[in-house]
DNA sequence: TTGAAAGCGCTAACAT
DNA sequence: ATGTTAGCGCTTTCAA
């Protein structure tokens, strides 16, 4: 089932149905008709790697969406539709593991679909020049950047958050509230990624005051909500005199929250929480969680902003970085 | 950059490098290592298109994905990447947002990458006989079955949960212990599709004891938190005898909760709450959620083996349900 | 073991 | 307004 048998089925030509098929104007009505009717009748679907093969070029922007079941990412894929449509840019998305290479996936998608630009959403801080130049379009990092390589900034565009700042932010939020025993959740201490970021963060809010104690960080091994959840007990047990705990993301501090429960402290009267994330499911906890949300509408329009500027003019990669929002939940408490 | 540059700048025809890229035997190590060499170099990143169009028939088999951040699919994803591994099988996969039409995907899908068969992941439930022959390749709906169209059961297979006689049971679980005034929060009571189903087992299971009032069914017009969250608080203000509640979804649950509490009333002691999912977020709320629990691992498995059986045999369409496992949290008690 | 050439399904430039 | 035709980048006969 091709065009070629839509062509014959009409009787017109296949260049005649590509026509039609694209919308282009100059078909007669008649025609168009029939080629429809045709198409309808065969249930043919066109093949689109024929036709991305040998389109030119299109108006295209590639995504690479990295971490299958994230709903940031999909809030984030949402506003880049509606940004980039509204530009009158098509979008050509992939999802890959989290254990793949973005980079790869990237430059296959960019082969394939002849893309004017490619989207990172979620990947590696530590590229090198090397890794990049695998990609021959523009490409922005969104909700990351090259803490960790060698890239030269004007090699790539990011929009993410500063982690190492949200992270000083958030713990200074507990030492403004008179905590002093604070511990920290995290993945693992150096994986050049955001725990590596954040655990810096927490570390120089605390060293500036005098209250860095190394055995109060907790390190997981994984994302996964039962390791925070083990890491966490094992830490309050050890060190009962905590007062409150930065988790580095919501999943994690839910984890966290119950294993205070489990361990009989309240939160927040016996132990503060505070995390980083802003994902719909810590609103719903008992108490709420005290968070620092990351904006995916936000992000979303600005990396597509940032696209669009340097698939204009090459030389306008740009590197910004987006505000969290404090919100307010009800697991922070005074230090008493 | 195409493999003609990789040819010329290695020496070599277009043929060989194919022959070098894909692994066949018949190639001079010396050639190959000299081929690989100019690949690495030159970044040589073979075109999919290009690669899927000219493929005659591989051993591959099509998932559509719907819901882009839906963490359930995710771990139903992964096994199926598993599964069809060990199988000898290639995944194509391909992500769509919940408004998109599946088959429409699918069908590009198979035409694109010339597939084997076609794993659905989450759809509508009122196929037409007409809407399924769109797909021409075997097709198996994993997650859910067509309860409400009219496809003939030889034309698809289905590997799925009862949800009427898992919502029956559900319910039952709740009247077991005493409830009488039993609560439902479903999305759309006559939506075609699991609220529809969930609600008639929740309906009769109550019908048969004389203890179903439809004044009790509360819609939320979304899957949202948001609107299971307004819902339940509108529905107990309502009706401020209901003792338990059946929630049509995890998540959905975990905001029922929320509002329970925010009304003053303790889960379990003033109500109960049961839930169908088993997302891994309800067992760390507090109390934890009582759920049937969905086995994703079961699913897929299930779903590649129907696959492949189908396959070998286009007669061997199955149909199958797969039970849920009850999931004690703590957010059921007996009726006072 | 290697190369030449056909052709996958489609779009777009060029003819008519 | 419609048809003819040349590729897009690749795999795969077939020949050497």
């Amino acid at each position: 089932m091709t065009i070629r048998d839509v062509a014959k089925s009409s009787g017109v030509s296949i260049s005649t149905v590509s026509r039609v098929l694209n919308g282009h104007p100059d078909v007669s009505e008649a025609v168009r008709e029939k080629v429809m009717k045709a198409v309808e009748e065969l249930h043919y679907v066109p093949n689109d790697s024929a036709r991305s093969l040998v389109q030119a070029q299109t108006d295209t922007i590639g995504v690479v969406i990295r971490g299958i079941g994230n709903p940031f990412f999909a809030s984030v894929m949402a506003e880049i539709e509606k940004a980039a449509a509204k530009a009158g840019y098509e979008i050509a998305r992939t999802q890959i593991g989290a254990e793949e290479d973005e980079l790869l996936a990237g430059a296959s998608l960019v082969k394939s679909r002849r893309l004017k630009g490619l989207i990172l959403l979620g990947g590696r801080f530590d590229y090198s020049a090397e890794d990049a130049q695998r990609i021959d379009v523009p490409f922005v990092c969104c909700t990351f950047t090259n803490s960790f390589g060698d890239l030269a900034t004007e090699q790539y565009s990011s929009i993410s958050i500063n982690d190492y700042a949200e992270a000083y932010r958030a713990t200074q939020y507990l030492t403004a509230r008179g905590h002093q025993r604070i511990g920290i959740v995290l993945e693992r201490r150096e994986d050049h990624s955001i725990s590596e970021l954040r655990c810096r963060g927490y570390c120089d809010a605390l060293r500036g005051k005098g209250l860095l104690d190394e055995a109060l960080i907790a390190e997981t091994g994984s994302f996964s909500m039962a390791a925070a959840y083990e890491a966490t007990k094992k830490l309050i047990t050890e060190h009962p005199e905590i007062t409150a705990l930065f988790v580095i993301a919501d999943s994690m501090a839910i984890a966290a929250m119950k294993a205070l429960y489990d361990l009989g402290r309240r939160v927040p009267e016996d132990c503060s929480v505070i995390a980083i994330d802003g994902i719909e499911m810590s609103e719903y906890t008992t108490p709420a969680l005290t968070t620092l949300s990351q904006p995916p509408e936000v992000m979303a329009r600005k990396a597509v902003k940032a696209m669009l500027d340097v698939i204009r003019d090459p030389e306008a990669h740009r590197h910004e970085w987006v505000k969290t929002t404090l919100r307010e939940g009800g697991s922070v408490a005074q230090a008493r």
